[in-house]
DNA sequence: GAATGATTTGACCATCTGGTCAAACTCACG
DNA sequence: CGTGAGTTTGACCAGATGGTCAAATCATTC
């Protein structure tokens, strides 16, 4: 099989093209709304091609979403315990907007797999996701202890920014038609930020 | 045709059957990830019948998708500009977050949706969602221009409080997951309330 | 440049799915 | 009850879709 050692350069080449279309098309109409053959066409492939590199449309799905939950959650892991609190959550916010921004089709990928129940990646998150939160979560308990930022329920406090953030673009049709923007992030940064710097400052 | 002239007791009855079974599957799988057959499982009916009541599956989704826009506005229609502008836009917000709470399955209908690009609704969007948002925003900006609300950018404020609500339903399976919790919007309401007046207490 | 393994594809298949239809059944009403 | 309209359904169809396979083509190495 092709998949066993060490792969060559055109097996590098073809399966990155071909999860870089299955993104695409997976992202905009979900699992189910995608076909083999709208892949193959994005990828500039055939469709038998497709399914020598990979067994099926699952595992297309499946070596999309392997990686992506840890790549979502690396800005959250960044948080850091010894910095200054409201730098920190700051910066937080500001790479996970940046994140959504620069890879609009990850987060809508993620986002179509939520809305419908996440029944391929369940416990993924109630485990690896729930464990990084509630470690984080402790972290902003004992700054809001401190008195260093105001006290707040820190699970919604997460929740927020995920949701203020994903929003511009899991949801950006609706922004834009709102707007009339190129940018659906436009003004978005210096909103969210002014809204958190209001929320947590220390009374 | 039996749709033509004075609904009879049966058809009220078949028509809301399959209504309510089809939001519970294409708000669960999304348009394309719904088939004809759950809606009819679902719905104690046969297929054909449903067949008979709806010309396509197409026509099942548009009949759900034609009232719930205006129904998803509501709340904002009910921004009052003669009101206290605190206590408005926090009316606002808790009316939002009681439907996003009541209709779950409304909301991720509607997620699913735009996540998707909202081929089915983009021209309501950009006609009558835009005109009643920029309605509204004259309004906040006429309470920020006289102090008695601060100063942000208005649409983002309402981007906020559709991202923030609908988080909840939208994408309950992940607040699930993390809090390990029965409601999902357990303590949401609080948190947000607290966000809002902070954000927006005049200086 | 021949041999070997990797890659590609046209043709094909089974299943699923939206939709049709004629026949059967039920109901309301005179 | 009988009758006609309203309702229900089993059987069926056409097209879409995920997936297979043997044969053909291409790359690499000796």
């Amino acid at each position: 099989m092709a998949q066993d050692r060490a792969p060559t350069r055109i097996q590098r080449k073809n399966r990155a093209a071909i999860l870089d279309a299955a993104l695409e098309v997976f992202s905009a109409h979900g699992f189910r709304g995608a076909t083999v053959d709208q892949i193959a066409v994005q990828a500039g492939l055939s469709k038998p091609n497709l399914l020598y590199y990979f067994p099926s449309k699952e595992a297309m799905h499946a070596a999309l979403l392997e990686g992506l939950l840890d790549t979502w959650l690396d800005p959250l892991r960044d948080l850091d315990p010894a910095g200054e609190p409201m730098d920190e959550i700051l910066a937080y916010v500001r790479r996970k907007l940046q994140m959504s921004r620069e890879f609009p089709r990850e987060s809508r990928l993620f986002a179509n797999e939520l809305v419908q129940g996440a029944p391929r990646i369940h416990d993924a998150l109630s485990r690896d996701l729930k464990a990084l939160v509630d470690e984080k979560v402790t972290i902003l308990e004992g700054w809001m202890a401190q008195g260093r930022i105001a006290r707040v329920h820190p699970y919604h406090l997460i929740f927020s920014i995920w949701s203020l953030t994903q929003h511009y673009s899991d949801f950006d049709v609706q922004v834009r038609a709102v707007l009339d923007t190129e940018d659906p992030f436009d003004g978005a940064s210096d909103f969210i930020e002014t809204l958190y710097r209001r929320l947590l400052s220390p009374p």
